[in-house]
DNA sequence: GAACAGCAGCTAACCGTTTTGCTAGCATTC
DNA sequence: GAATGCTAGCAAAACGGTTAGCTGCTGTTC
């Protein structure tokens, strides 16, 4: 397509002057200023974003790389970041790490090759923490999404997983539970760990103790959920409710339940931190919290352009979220 | 970062031997290769890949234009693209059209100027499939995905809308419902307009007619879907089975049945064309057909780089994926 | 009316690569 | 030993923008 050059040769002005109009950088007069946009509409010109780059330093681009594209929580983030991202004049380019860190690494690597101005990062690793530095040495600015990593100083966004499943796991006990099990995400994420946490601390204020055989771990997700929960509940002494750590693992439950044949909540209360989009049509109801997503994005990005725009100098904002709990018909009331 | 010229100075050698290693587009002793490999991983080089997009014309983005990111069936596309493009070496910009005409221009514009090398696209606007033109005025490779639109004259990937309506509504007659209504998709779309089509052929062969009333539009979403089916299924003489156009659509239809209190597929069968992935662990299990999403991906993407390396001189490909018909609990025989 | 300030618009250098000649050094051939 | 052929490696010219710095015109001031 047509140059900033012949766009210059064809208003008869130089290309600092094309490039004034089109950045409106500077003041052309108004002659100037039409011939150029004539001759730029008949050209059917649109600048190089890659000489741009080169030339600024910037590409406009934005990297978002989630840990699990195929979760819906993530799926949904993508959507709203989406959205916030073109919003800002900004374009997002989508990385799916798949909870590896090897993977986490070369998008990175890819990242700053691509010159992206900054990162929306769902962390799988610690060494992701490691600001990545960009062509000049600085680091690129980067929001961490949803999860954290010790001894990092970056701009955070979460959702207070403990609370989560406090406000739950509370919720159970005031319906009279105190045998409740839980299925766990992995240990090793602040979400999974927080997640848990929660649940502990919410018992052990009314006296109560899990059985450790009720304890398990779900990797945060469905498949794994479903058969962990079947032995959960096919072994001598069942939980008499779950908390489940999030909700694509809730849908694992739930199908293992019809499978054995158990009715929710008549034979068993289910509760989750975390849902899934659209699962709201299907009975029981579940009894979940509600974590907001898209306010979640939008302050990532407010602060990720922020920082772009301000330089680095600024301290790590950690800004938490409040979860919210929506009471489904998936919880009855204990009987013995 | 370091450039080709700082790796160049401290490996005593020109730019062309670096970018001759790094590409490995040229001979170059042993003893200088390892010199500049040193350089390179000492000074921890990158090449910038806005240098190389403006000198090669090539950027190694492809992009990818959805018409409804919120929808199960696109995120799942997504996913799937997010992966099939890494696995070309490129990188994955994304663009949600929310099946408005006037982004989907905006967006184009946008691929353009960002010169992607491909574009995989959902499209929502007839104007979208005159080609793209890129900054030498050929036409940027495109590959249209799930839809298509009169006369054009591009590689499309698509389902066969028409054989996944006729398979539902056949196995519904099989069970012997005469009054089947259906909830479609939007008509302007071709995955709308087939679907229909399809389920009225269905029906024509076996000498039936659905009623004008039982055929409503439900614009593939799901609350829209909610309030249509509570319409349909509260007038005075309502269809023993519905013929759902979309998944996104049954979930919204189940939901109206269980807030009217019907029991499916006691008092209604359900079954529908698509599906939404993690649905299938909820009762009862829904009568749909499948479609291979990934399959379709990957197809779509094979095609996309061959026409990138190729050059567009081939001829336009259509390739047709056929939808497997899934048996749930969500249909029971018709009983008068 | 000379000196000068202000400013619209231009020229040209630069961003970091790739790639096209070209050079120089060596081996081969008669 | 001169002519020739080969080729490893280099210098320099793009690619298409942005922008610092300059030019030359107009208008103001004493």
């Amino acid at each position: 397509m047509a140059t900033i050059r012949d766009v210059a040769a064809r208003a008869r002005v130089s290309t600092a002057t094309v490039s004034a109009v089109v950045n409106d950088s500077a003041y052309v007069s108004p002659e100037l200023r039409i011939r150029v946009l004539a001759a730029i509409s008949e050209l059917n010109y649109a600048p190089s974003q890659a000489a741009r780059s080169l030339k600024r330093g910037r590409s406009q681009l934005l990297a978002l790389v989630v840990a699990d594209l195929a979760n819906p929580f993530f799926a949904r983030l993508v959507w709203a970041a989406e959205a916030a991202v073109a919003a800002w004049g900004y374009s997002l380019v989508l990385f799916n790490s798949d909870e590896k860190p090897e993977n986490e690494r070369r998008i990175l690597a890819r990242i700053r090759a691509l010159s992206c101005d900054g990162i929306i990062l769902v962390p799988v690793d610690v060494v992701s923490t490691q600001p990545q530095r960009d062509s000049e040495g600085e680091a690129i600015p980067t929001v961490l999404f949803g999860r954290t990593v010790e001894g990092q100083n970056t701009d955070t966004i979460t959702i207070d997983n403990v609370a989560a499943a406090r406000q739950v796991t509370n919720y159970l006990m005031d319906l009279g539970h105190t045998r409740i099990g839980t299925i766990t995400g992995p240990l090793h994420l602040t979400t999974g760990r927080g997640r848990l946490e929660g649940m502990l601390e919410a018992m052990r204020a009314r006296g109560l103790t899990p059985a450790p055989n009720h304890i398990r771990a779900g990797e945060f997700r469905e498949d794994i959920a479903y058969s962990v929960a079947r032995e959960l509940l096919t072994q001598p002494e069942p939980p008499t409710a779950i908390y489940v750590a999030n909700g694509v693992m809730a849908l694992g439950v739930m199908r293992a339940l019809a499978d054995l044949g158990l009715k929710c909540p008549d034979d068993i209360s289910i509760a989750s931190t975390d849902t899934i989009p659209g699962i709201g049509g299907l009975r029981p109801r579940l009894t979940r919290t509600e974590h907001p997503v898209i306010d979640m994005t939008n302050e990532a990005l407010r602060l990720l352009v922020d920082r772009i725009n301000r330089g680095s100098r600024a301290d790590a904002r950690n800004i938490v979220f409040q979860p919210s709990l929506v009471v489904g018909e998936s919880c009855a009331p204990y009987k013995s």
